[in-house]
DNA sequence: TTATGTGAACGCATTCACAGCC
DNA sequence: GGCTGTGAATGCGTTCACATAA
């Protein structure tokens, strides 16, 4: 087989999609800095894991390197954004215009890859209709007549733990069909649904674990 | 052997922290609602796993249980609470003023889960001795001498990408050897300090995988 | 010679299945 | 009978080791 095949055959693990994350962010850095090219044990390094893995993950979906050389930068950049479907523009919408839907909207590099918050709702009278940079905050009403229309590919839910699951089905019911959910609960929702959970408080709790168990 | 075994004599996987975590704060949330008893196959439904799951991780920590009854919902949070190190209040410090601090600090049940923010850095002279709820904002400077004496247990790197390494470096420099970092770089710490990573640029990108790589 | 690509071996997390106790 | 606790079996991600190519 030679460069650039596509196309997960099977199924890929969690844990190598967000190690080409890494890698991918690593080799914007080296474009930056002029070089041209990298091997698996640079990128491994860089990473905190070993070349056999980047292999390993890069394998999955075809053969980019040179034996004997490494990797064009130039090139695996634009392979692994391929990848990860950071070739084109994902439209979304937030719903909770809060300090999370901020730092998200100001996030460094957010829509530089391609992530482009197009709609921001609420619920509260007091923050419809006021500016949030370049948005209107909307009623969250509004959201289903919207979603069709304007092709919002992923939705960000942005509001208190209680009211994450009716976002939820609100954004199902306007037929979006991923979602990146910030609130601290399980949501439940169709199977053809993707859903992301980040849980500040998970991630706390487990620095907590590792603190209190360490050898002393 | 009995109830209320403590101490994991094995390594214990990361998984199975996220997990612990997850329980507990369904657990929590049985208690709001007044149920005594659970059982392994409803906590598994909550968490979308399977009682064997369940078990398998509480066995890890000792036995809570009773055979043909289930878990005492206030006696299993107790347990979780301890095993998680949450029995106690850890101290934390914020390094970067801006909104990601501001979202940690009104996290609800950040507090309450015994992170306690004690105190607030910045480098911008504009931002030091601002008010921030109840805290002032200190120069970076003052860090490594306020370390020891306000005993800061865990570090908050809310710092953009280019600054993150050197606020590790200082958190270090000053004895604390717990970091958790928002900035979306990987950091560089001695072996015996604990770092976590959270960076809502690979959650995305994860986002945009599966999306990209679904079937149709 | 250097570094990739990959089948095979390995180790660990998950799942199974059932003995043990309420 | 119901549900826990756990050794054993399974499955899967990681690591190894080497054939392959520049």
């Amino acid at each position: 087989m030679n460069s650039q095949a596509r196309g997960p055959v099977k199924r890929i693990a969690d844990s190598t999609v967000r190690r080409l994350s890494l890698y991918l962010s690593f080799l914007e850095e080296l474009n930056g800095s002029g070089t041209a090219t990298v091997s698996s044990d640079v990128l491994a390094r860089l990473g905190g894991t070993t070349s056999a893995q980047v292999r390993k993950d890069l394998s999955f979906f075809g053969s980019f390197g040179k034996r004997g050389l490494g990797y064009s930068v130039l090139e695996l950049t634009a392979s692994l954004r391929d990848i990860l479907g950071l070739g084109r523009q994902w439209k979304v919408c937030v719903v909770g215009a809060g300090k999370i839907g901020v730092a998200l909207a100001r996030y460094p590099g957010f829509t530089y890859k391609g992530f482009n918050i197009v709609a921001v709702y609420d619920t509260d009278i007091q923050k419809i209709g006021s500016q949030w940079d370049a948005l209107t905050v909307r009623d969250v009403a509004r959201l289903p007549e919207d979603a069709i229309p304007e092709g919002f590919d992923i939705g960000v839910i942005a509001v208190p733990a209680e009211a994450a699951q009716g976002v939820a089905d609100l954004l199902v019911a306007s037929g979006i069909t991923a979602i990146m959910n910030f609130a601290p609960v399980q949501i439940a929702v169709p199977a053809d649904v993707i859903v992301r959970t980040v849980n500040m408080a998970l991630e706390f709790e487990g620095l907590s674990f590792a603190l209190a168990n360490r050898a002393k």
